[in-house]
DNA sequence: ACCCGATGGTTGATCGGTAAAACCCATCCG
DNA sequence: CGGATGGGTTTTACCGATCAACCATCGGGT
């Protein structure tokens, strides 16, 4: 910077005024500033502004050991779509390992307090997750992707994929294909998100005048869940022939089902599951599922951040963006 | 650090040796200042740390677009770990966004020029890579997650994973399952990875006095390829009995071929693929893969990176880890 | 008595930016 | 003609850690 000011002979304010304030200068001074700091390549030193302005320009993000939350590679998806929101408004993306949410408290505490982030986004909330209660009480700034189900919403930051919308569709989408009887597979356990998406799926199917008795079973996230519990279903004398799963991971154990059976899914059953993860890609018949609109959810992440960063005590803000049904051969036969 | 300095009666500086090289101060002033600094709960700043030392503590990763690479969240896992290795090391990750690899070129420069990060790794490299060729020309520090295939190696910092020793291996455990006619479905296009992990078959497949005539076929990385040129190569008088595959998008193709003309795969055919990633859990039969040591490998990877900050003259090192096969149903019926 | 080195600690400069205020000089106005 | 105005630029003082040099004390060897 000294070296630019020296060059065309002026003060390192004037730089500066040249790179973050040009219309303080003028016209001349600012193409003539301009021209040497193309001419020596000149970058402004990031450690030295942060230093300066108290603020990295960084916000931290939790990667998950890939044992878990191989549900799909959503996060990996998000990562990169907020790391292009966050490019975008000059911000780095920090990204520290944690296998448990304490161990993610222990990190974010250290790499706060060194002033290494100055903000963080939470993923793969829970009920009453310990990390909000956390953030909240030490005041640092976040914005969750997931509705921090279990405390105030209206007063925390949050971006959420309204599953209960998602669900909704499914069952729409089935009932037009004919469907009547149509099953709900969920998770078992206190679960917010899990109760949302259910929710929708008992809307949509009383909407259209179905019966929901009997038809919601819930179990852990794997696929050998879908597959037992649409296995049961299935075994019974009159058998569901939708299924809404609330994960792709579940909806896959139930085309097994199916198969086993020697039912044609998108023929004889339709199986829909959610978060349009690599699974329903790759899974055969292609699995229609709801994919979250991720980049709109980074987009709106990142400022809601921002927002909150410029105004630390403004009011919180929130936003519910609807997913889209991506139909596959699980509901529809090529 | 003014603050605890005050507190202690001490000097800035003195706390400083505290926290960095205890050994400088006696034990009963050394005490009391972390005593101090315990009380106040002082961190260091990261950002002023950074501009004194001209070192920012940070490796720069690139992400890709969830559109590629979606071959199996292998960077995904990879990222992971290499963040516990980063973070076991003090070093931040900072992750950036980048389309095309034009654009990680660019995005290098920015971030290296402003001091965000002092070295980079890099991965999903190619034959010639123009990243690589930018990187040693400006003399930035990295290491490449791949053999560095068109650029001297020797001069060159890397860890790989052996994919010959892993089509190798392939190769030997089919044949125990006592196939003989085992094929090799590969990528098209001049690519080193390819070539690298064809030859291992190629190898092997001699070693075991088994002819290699026509049973090589390759084609993009697509599921429809693997289905198509399985499909070909099934349709034969003799049909191949095994099938190495140089990827698991490719080898799920594959077993889709082999289940349209009625083989139990595991049983009259068997069906390996490479990188063990999401897809090859998922899919039913479950696949036989080989998983890269990503653990291992971000481990390297990063001693790798600080040896050479530590030395920036110092001769390149090099690591080549050997893939293991997991066994799953697509060789061994359950 | 003198010098020497080791031990334990202090001082001041410095990294490279940015904020805030001061400054200069023309112009405008009563 | 003096003072207010304001655009354009400079001055000064930081941000918080680290580096290099320096100082004080003390025990030991000659």
């Amino acid at each position: 910077m000294a070296m630019v000011a020296a060059r065309v002979g002026v003060s390192k304010q004037t730089v500066h005024y040249a790179l973050n304030s040009p219309d303080r200068l003028s016209p001349t001074t600012l193409r003539r500033v301009l021209k040497a700091v193309d001419e020596l390549g000149y970058r402004p030193n990031q450690a030295a502004r942060s230093l300066r302005t108290q603020s990295p320009q960084a916000v931290g993000f939790r990667l998950l050991p890939t044992t878990q939350g191989q549900s799909g590679g959503v996060w990996a998806s998000f990562l990169y779509e907020l790391s292009v929101a966050a490019h975008r408004a000059d911000h780095a993306v920090y990204c520290h390992p944690a296998a448990t949410d304490e161990e993610e408290i222990q990190v974010i505490q250290e790499i706060f307090s060194t002033n290494t982030v100055d903000c963080f986004v939470i993923t793969a909330t829970q009920d009453h997750d310990p990390r909000i209660t956390f953030l909240r009480e030490r005041g640092i700034p976040f914005v969750s992707f997931g509705r921090p189900w279990g405390h105030p919403m209206s007063d925390t930051w949050w971006v959420d994929v309204d599953g209960a919308a998602g669900t909704e569709q499914a069952v729409d989408h089935l009932a037009e294909r004919g469907h009547r009887r149509i099953a709900y597979l969920g998770w078992d356990g206190r679960n917010g998100f899990g109760d949302d998406r259910e929710s929708g799926w008992r809307r949509a199917m009383r909407s259209h005048g179905f019966s929901t008795r009997d038809l919601a079973v819930r179990g852990p996230d794997e696929i050998s869940t879908g597959r037992e519990l649409a296995g049961r279903l299935l075994d019974r004398k009159t058998a569901p022939t939708g299924f809404v799963c609330v994960s792709d991971t579940i909806a896959i154990g139930a085309l097994r089902a199916c198969r086993e059976r020697g039912l044609a899914a998108g023929h004889d059953v339709g199986v829909v599951g959610f978060d349009d993860s690599v699974g329903a890609h790759f899974v055969d018949p292609g699995l229609t599922s709801l994919a979250q609109p991720l980049e709109l959810v980074a987009r709106h992440t990142m400022r809601l951040l921002l927002d909150r960063l410029k105004d630390p005590d403004a009011k919180a803000e929130q936003v519910l963006l609807r997913p889209t049904l991506v139909v596959r051969e699980s509901t529809v036969p090529l």
